[in-house]
DNA sequence: GTATTCGTTGAAAACGAATTTCAATTACAG
DNA sequence: CTGTAATTGAAATTCGTTTTCAACGAATAC
């Protein structure tokens, strides 16, 4: 056995007809391990150990996570991707501290709840949404 | 006079020890005629009438127009940031269509009262955010 | 086991949007 | 006007992302 994530993306592997690589264990376990990493960061937090593994794998390792649902892609206006797992479905959304960058999750049923009225006042159907709020963190201010 | 955005744009320009040129202000009336413009739909916007204006130029006006309040940044994940009149101050969220591209603006004063709350709750002061509801619109779906 | 197949890997190259450089030009204060 | 400092546009650079390609390795067939 292993952990929720590890179940889905062998799964995930297996029924694309791709194969299970020590590398791509190595990269999940460590992403997992991480916040809201970028492709470098997670690259860098692995190069202590395993010199071995080039930034293209930890990439396209990243990408494959968010394929298969297990990570989601974040873009909090610092000019780069930012993957994070997604922990047994449990959506949340985020306040960014734009000075130190420090960041809160939080999650707001109501708030959830709102959106989907919005998107039924359009005829829309919302798969994905996100929501950031950007502004100064308890200490920074 | 002018319209709202050039008066604070030209007071913007004169406080900062700036210059008016005739390329900004063709590039700001253009701008305003646009929805969500990135910078190259913008130049490709003016190539036609003012093929001198280079792409440079364009850029760089799109973000003294942001410096100044009258643009807000967006990112809605296409891979380009685009920009897009703030327009009388009247804040306003995204649904964005996957398929088509298709952009409904909205507004909602409950969602945006329940956000004040949530940042209260982490002793967090806003200063900005975005909300974006990603999915398919009525045609698409 | 050995061969064959086909996905994977890592380094390097390519890509693309954002940004900077720089020499020529222009706005505008004095 | 004139001098000075900002602006311009083309080209170059930057930087994160993505692709290429030859070597490699896991799975399957023989
Ligand atoms: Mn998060
Ligand atoms: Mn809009
Ligand atoms: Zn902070
Ligand atoms: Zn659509």
């Amino acid at each position: 056995m292993g952990s929720y994530e590890q179940n889905i993306f062998r799964k995930y592997i297996a029924d694309q007809g791709l194969k299970t690589t020590l590398q791509r264990e190595i990269i999940l376990d460590e992403f997992l391990r991480l916040e809201h990493p970028s492709t470098e960061d997670l690259y860098q937090s692995l190069r202590s150990k395993h010199q071995n593994i080039g930034y293209a794998t930890v990439h396209r390792a990243l990408k494959l996570f968010a394929e298969c649902g297990i990570a989601t892609v974040r873009n909090f206006g610092d000019g780069a991707q930012r993957f994070e797992p997604c922990r047994e479905d449990r959506h949340h959304d985020h306040l960014v501290c734009t000075r130190c960058g420090l960041i809160i999750e939080f999650e707001n049923s109501q708030i959830e709840k709102l959106q989907q009225q919005v998107a039924k006042s359009h005829a829309f159907t919302v798969l994905d949404h996100r929501l950031e709020l950007y502004g100064l963190c308890e200490r920074c201010k």
